[in-house]
DNA sequence: CTACCAAGTGATAATATTTATCATTAAGAA
DNA sequence: TTCTTAATGATAAATATTATCACTTGGTAG
């Protein structure tokens, strides 16, 4: 894989953010950066980047969001408010070897919970 | 909400199935039971009964599936040839109490692994 | 330093998935 | 049986993603 202007300006966006953002999303923040570039070339390198490892593609209603924190951790999907939140547990991998169940493993970031956020349930009660 | 001939056949599909059918896989058996039946009935139906808790919706590389399962349970899918199986893991809930983290609540059926299924391991070694 | 090749880009079009609209049909209560 | 409204089906539109291909650029070999 050859060096790109364009990819590495894609990384340091996710880098620099707590955000999971989508693909419109990062080229919009692009463009602020880049004019003029395409669209296509950000889905290209969020695939690539995706493949390599080196982000975390988040499957959110149908629209890929992007996580560009690669230390283990897990995500918080809000099934009310949408917000999607990092969750870092490192009791979950070692004391419960989650990656031993059903000679299942999964994948260092792989793990999705779905469910309400504090922040939904507070405003409920 | 109304009885209606198509949603009920929609569900028992779903039921009868350990299946993870897509919208579209859903149409295609229906039509077996029900010529002419639109696809638009077909979403509708499974968003109504994804949000009343009959089924329960799966967002799988942009598409969703459903689940006709709703016994409490959890869901692996491979990120290698793409199956989504079920996962019965009563120690999960109830031991490693995932519910109370970080004041988030886990909907009953809403914990997705994703990585490596068994049989791809196998193929791979 | 220059020429070359292949990876990467951007414009465009196509595909896939889902949602919106609305006239018609049918569930089920009065 | 009549009436009201949820549900349906046909159609169109919106959203998200992928494919194609001529052009550009990174980086290596001469």
């Amino acid at each position: 894989m050859r060096y790109s202007f364009q990819r590495e300006h894609i990384l340091q966006i996710l880098r620099n953010s707590t955000e999971h953002y989508s693909v419109e999303q990062v080229h919009k923040e692009l463009l602020k950066e880049i004019p003029n570039v395409s669209l296509m070339t950000v889905y290209r390198n969020l695939t690539l980047l995706a493949k390599k490892g080196d982000i975390i593609p988040l499957h959110i209603n149908n629209a890929v969001h992007y996580c560009g924190d690669i230390n283990p951790h897990y995500h918080l999907e809000c099934l009310n408010c949408g917000e999607v939140s990092d969750f870092y547990n490192s009791e979950l991998l070692t004391k419960n070897k989650l990656l031993d169940y059903d000679d299942f493993s999964p994948a260092r970031n792989g793990i999705l919970f779905r469910g309400i956020c504090s922040d939904c349930k507070e405003a409920e009660a």
